[in-house]
DNA sequence: CGCATCTTTGAGTACCGTCAATCCGCGTGG
DNA sequence: CCACGCGGATTGACGGTACTCAAAGATGCG
């Protein structure tokens, strides 16, 4: 297995404010892993002894809510890192996470994290800003949430994976997902999102290809509300 | 003023993990300041250089969304530190900050914390935990705010000020709220909010005496849906 | 007492959730 | 090669929820 000290996936996280040093310690207790499509990393309330760093694929965070659906709080790319808040707040996961493609992952030990994070000011500074930046996302969601339209919801998450997670050779939005995953996203009943994409498709906003949809009128969607 | 050394608030928040020597230059270069019902802490925007912590009172967290209407993200009482985020990400702040009632704090210069967190790990560790226990909250409050009806969340907004901030000796919750801010927390119409109240008050559920509220049957309250 | 603000209530409408039926794509087994 | 079945996607219909506009009542302050 490669080293961290070489992986370019660091680059994109917190673990870049690691010594050398430190990286080789990390490299030395760190494991590799697979998980296919649809399979579960961690459920919600189980007790993570690491962190999962991502090396490819995409996976959902997840929180179930008292009326037994699921609710997406967050897609997590290459370069994310899985658990850093139950690890730092020493408590079971409050969300779970699920594969949504093929996804390749490093598991670092919990022991050699905190180690770092007692001994190293500049990664712990790192890790804070990471969190910070998390919760003014999660803020920003909230409000969303609370005063958007679920169509103007349904077109600002498309823009969302539009920007972020950029699109494939043909143009269609790289990250792939059911419609349920989109309504759990949105915060809706799966047949509200399905509408609302069709409504899209319809209006020339859109253009979908099986389950694989590429955005048409950027502007258009914008505009929504 | 009161010496933060011997000040009982902080052993409320992470100000806690001080050592007594940084706790004496701290006291040093605080300022007291006094914020009337209704007055603006910081905006969203500003730029913050410090960190101000909650004596006495209460204020509200919000932002305001593309629909011009304010959103309430937390609620903050005493012991409470404000701005955290913005000093440990170095950014404008990205919530209003509001006085629900006659407000004491004290005022941090960023230079005085800054310093504290890159020396003193314990306490860039509790802020960590802090900023981890909002994240927390704030996907719980995104589940919510997703999938509960206006109903359910209007009666867990009155539970919650109940269990967290209690109430007067005459069992009124001791947190008084205009109709306007239970609309704004629960994220819906004002009208809405007072709909709700008012047949929450039919039921039996709640009680009011002018705006403030008391729960009547908080059983009932917990099984609305 | 009068004005300003907040609260309450009504009516109409649009939005959204639910149930149910149908359709489509895809893999399986005959 | 095709019938079959499964799961996801789609559409329709209906009822309930929540938003808006509007008006009337209550409260508090000067």
């Amino acid at each position: 297995m490669s080293k961290c000290d070489s992986c370019i996936i660091k680059e994109f996280n917190s673990l870049k404010s690691l010594t050398r040093d430190e990286l080789m310690r990390v490299s030395a207790c760190k494991t590799g892993k697979v998980y296919r499509k649809g399979q579960v990393i961690f459920e919600e309330g189980e007790t993570l002894n690491g962190v999962y760093c991502v090396r490819d694929g995409v996976c959902k965070l997840t929180k179930l809510s008292e009326n037994g659906k699921d609710q997406v709080v967050k897609l997590v790319v290459k370069g994310g890192l899985l658990g850093k808040r139950s690890l730092v707040s020493d408590q079971k996961t409050n969300l779970s996470a699920v594969a949504l493609n093929d996804m390749e992952m490093c598991f670092i030990p919990k022991a050699e994290i905190m180690k770092d994070l007692s001994k190293n000011p500049k990664f712990t500074m790192d890790v804070l800003k990471e969190m910070a930046e998390d919760l003014k996302e999660a803020d920003e969601s909230l409000v969303n949430m609370a005063q958007k339209s679920v169509k103007a919801r349904t077109a600002e998450i498309l823009l969302y994976i539009h920007d972020h997670f950029g699109t494939d050779t043909e143009g269609f939005l790289s990250i792939v997902l059911s419609r349920e995953d989109y309504a759990s996203i949105v915060g809706t009943a799966t047949e509200s999102a399905i509408r609302i994409l069709s409504q899209f498709k319809k209006d020339g906003l859109i253009s979908t290809s099986g389950k694989r949809i590429k955005i048409e009128d950027s502007n258009g969607l914008k505009w929504i509300e």
